[in-house]
DNA sequence: GGTCGGCGTTGAAATGTTTCATCGGCGTGT
DNA sequence: ACACGCCGATGAAACATTTCAACGCCGACC
């Protein structure tokens, strides 16, 4: 029965007496073969178990049926719901999603790419370690669609879909200031994520359109966007001495936030009457957090899925202008900045 | 410069002036050919900007240089750790990996499947819906080299890497009955999960071997393992008079006990000392929560990557046995069930 | 000086699918 | 009765790579 390699379109061929032709005919553009052969060759392909070759389908059309989502931190669960959005819409599409995971570094980053222009895939969406990066650039030069995702291209030379993150980091602070905080804390790193770098770059703009002093916006640098290096600022925080210690933190991603509060709480704080908390992204373990997270949220799906549509778009449509896409960010209000009346 | 086409082994001959079976040795075997035409090749592929093309090698080859994970829940951290296992072992073995996800229905897992066999990958690994299904069976019987993870597969049939779940049940309330209490929920659900059941049997098993009645544990069932329905269980908790109300619940996973933890914080009770929790899989959110979650720890990385060593074993080596690994989960006492002397 | 062996290179075959020009047969209209 | 047109089926070409038997050349050995 196994005889070892798996039936070809000419074993199809041979099976129901027709030539290869036709079968191809019966799988790509079953309106022009007659319902009589048509049955017969479905019945031969169901028999001998019949499975397509895509890697010869592909050589021959040119073209594979896969996206390709090369992602900057994989336990990060806001990049996993991006690429929840970008799949439904290669759904749509029928195309299948390939995901890759850089882990921020970009010679992993390399090797992906490397190894999806070797697949010849459809498009590639990838969120950056560095958007001015030469293998980038290598792939638009290829010809092969490429969005950039969270973040914006180089110059316009791709289409890209983010949100505004200055802004997120202004609306982030503005709301602290509004909760009447004086003395906050701005809590993210490395510097070398673009990400971090605007939102910071936000709060301070507020900040000081809002007159107040810039010593009272404490900086409070990490090596990372985790939730480890979120508790190691808590402890940083307590450090400072009461009186100038700030009374809220705004931290550039909510795995630190999370970070932070969970230290907070553990060394006795109240959270937000001692210390306030607004995170970023606001992933779903934001909301389900003990005391749920006040966060700036971004629409993660709805991010992955326009990225996809304009890479479909780049794909398909000769007449394709790059775009920029900008989302607005959202604040969106929790127990971890607004005091609840608390039960007596 | 860019003629539309991307550059064939025949242009980088041409270019180099030799045959393009001498290309083909410049990249599969370098050691064959002079150094002297070999470093002339090498400079032709780069001037050219040659990039194999996958899907040729493929046909040829007859191989693929990719693996497959077909996940079942991709909103859970958990098999996102898999997958990064899984990972590992694939960038060792210099493979790819194709990560897809079922979100726990049967249609898209066949459909994933399908698609799959048609790439000709060189192993599945998933975590099923249902093990049982025929749409596995079948990929076997193709000669794709399959393996379960997180279940067993049916009756030995193909490799599978696991954890003993009625063991993690076991010592998750055996656990719980040590820290004195009497009365425990069981929160899970749906029970066509088989995790779910076993985790539950665990439990039941357990009771019963403590001589504890079976009427003071109480089985919560739940329709997913979300954190929603984790809270969503809490309240139904939370409506049980206070003399019957069990004071601690074991849940069939993290994301229900983080559920359940912000809810039962959120309506003041206070965690450990009103409601012990237990929670599993111990995902990093897990020892992250505001008060850090016991948990049955699974080696989910390791999960992973011995069941990807399992596919290569099942691909490469033709005297490879089929093979059920099980892991032994493992009990993480935290805050959510072990009081600690309170700052008086 | 002729033969042998080995190294480096060659060219053709093979992989499985799609596409497209062509062909055969049949019915219709004149 | 003949030509025309149409529908359905055919078979060969093309895609880019790998593999392998064969070949030419050179030095060494007898």
């Amino acid at each position: 029965m196994a005889n070892g390699r798996s039936p070809s379109v000419k074993d199809v061929a041979a099976s129901a007496g027709v030539s290869l032709g036709t079968v191809s005919n019966v799988m790509n553009r079953p309106e022009v073969v007659s319902p009589a052969t048509r049955e017969r060759v479905e019945r031969a392909m169901a028999e001998l178990g019949f499975v397509r070759n895509e890697s010869a389908r592909q050589l021959r059309a040119g073209t594979s049926r896969t996206l390709a989502y090369v992602m900057l931190d994989g336990s990060n669960p806001f990049f996993h719901d991006v690429a929840q959005g970008i799949e439904l819409a290669a759904e749509d599409a029928d195309l299948s999603l390939f995901i890759c995971n850089s882990n921020g570094r970009a010679d992993r980053e390399a090797v992906h790419l490397d190894r999806l222009m070797q697949q010849r895939v459809q498009g590639v969406l990838i969120t950056p370690v560095d958007p001015e990066a030469p293998h980038l650039a290598e792939i638009g030069r290829r010809g092969i669609p490429i969005v950039i995702v969270d973040r914006v291209g180089a110059g316009g030379a791709s289409c890209s879909v983010a949100v505004d993150d200055v802004l997120g980091g202004r609306i982030a602070v503005e709301h602290l200031a509004e909760q009447g905080h004086t003395r906050v804390a701005v809590v993210g790193g490395p510097e070398s994520i673009g990400q971090v770098r605007e939102r910071v770059e936000g709060a301070r703009q507020i900040w000081a359109e809002l007159g107040l002093p810039p010593g009272d916006l404490t900086y409070l640098p990490t090596s990372a966007l985790t939730v480890a290096e979120g508790r190691s600022a808590g402890e940083r925080l307590a450090g400072i001495p009461a009186r100038r210690r700030p009374t809220a933190a705004f931290c550039a991603n909510d795995l630190l936030a999370l970070g932070l509060l969970q230290q907070g709480i553990g060394a006795g704080l109240r959270v937000p009457e001692d210390l306030a908390i607004v995170g970023f992204d606001d992933i779903e373990f934001a909301a389900a957090a003990a005391v749920p997270l006040t966060s700036v949220r971004q629409p993660r799906q709805e991010l992955g899925r326009s990225a996809a549509q304009l890479v479909l778009d780049e794909a398909t449509n000769p007449e394709h202008r790059h775009q920029q896409l900008s989302f607005v960010p959202e604040l969106v209000a929790r127990a971890s900045t607004v005091a609840r009346p608390r039960p007596h």
